[in-house]
DNA sequence: ACATTAAAAAGCA
DNA sequence: TGCTTTTTAATGT
């Protein structure tokens, strides 16, 4: 048993059921390693559950010209796929693992008899899926903010509202951060050194020191 | 205003 | 050092 990967566990879908059921649905599950930099999602392989056990998954989106929109960074214990269990036909999403990853897969019949079973399942991932529309709405209000000097203002500022630290670290890499913001590195960077310029920030690399938290308000 | 392309500079293992 | 990330500059849409 060098399995110690109840992945079940992990997740707050399942993490609420009694210990019969989980080993259940971890029967059904098919476990996957990847390492960094491989793709765990793409448009014919997704008509799974896919979640996260250990590492970390982007997941992005090609837009026209074939530039990737990043859409969110799954993490232990999330979870996608699961509107396509349902039948949406989502065509362009893809996964790609962010640093060694451990994935567990639940087919989608397997996922839709445990939902007749288990109708605590089904009211749980109503509510999960409540939080996830949040986070598309915080992304698509990014993308409705005409500059990029707008997004990254509102960017900056929401890493301050989280720590209450003028002192902000990006979490990400810049070419991440860009792809977030929905622009390329090349601009990100040219903005970054225009905020400085205008003496609303400090950065050395990642750090970066919010000088004028008001001026970054008004930006728009 | 921003993207693209190319190339230099800076970081990192 | 050799590879990756970030920045700069020139040019295109």
């Amino acid at each position: 048993m060098e399995e110690a990967h109840l992945c079940v566990t992990l997740v707050p879908l399942f993490n609420h059921l009694g210990i019969a059921e989980q080993r259940e649905i971890n029967s059904l599950v098919t476990h996957q390693k990847f390492k960094k930099g491989e793709v765990i999602l793409s448009p014919e392989l997704s008509a799974q559950l896919t979640i996260v056990a250990r590492g970390a998954m982007k997941v992005y989106q090609l837009s026209a010209n074939g530039r990737e929109q990043l859409l969110r960074v799954v993490e232990p214990g999330g979870y996608e796929g699961e509107n396509l269990l349902f039948g949406a036909k989502n065509e362009n999403l893809f996964g790609e693992a962010l640093e060694d990853t451990e994935i567990c897969r639940l087919k989608q019949s397997d996922f839709q008899d445990l939902l007749l079973k288990q109708p605590k399942l089904t009211l749980k991932l109503l509510a999960i899926n409540a939080e996830k529309s949040n986070q598309v709405e915080q992304q698509t209000r990014f993308l409705m903010m005409e500059k990029v000097e707008e997004r990254l203002a509102t960017y900056l500022l929401d890493l301050y509202k989280v720590t209450k630290d003028p002192e902000v670290l990006i979490p990400m890499k810049m070419k991440e951060l860009a792809a977030f913001l929905g622009t390329t590195p090349e601009t990100l960077s040219r903005k970054f050194r225009l905020l400085e310029e205008e003496g609303l920030i400090n950065r050395k690399g990642k750090h970066v020191h919010l000088a004028d938290l008001e001026a970054l308000e008004e930006i728009d």
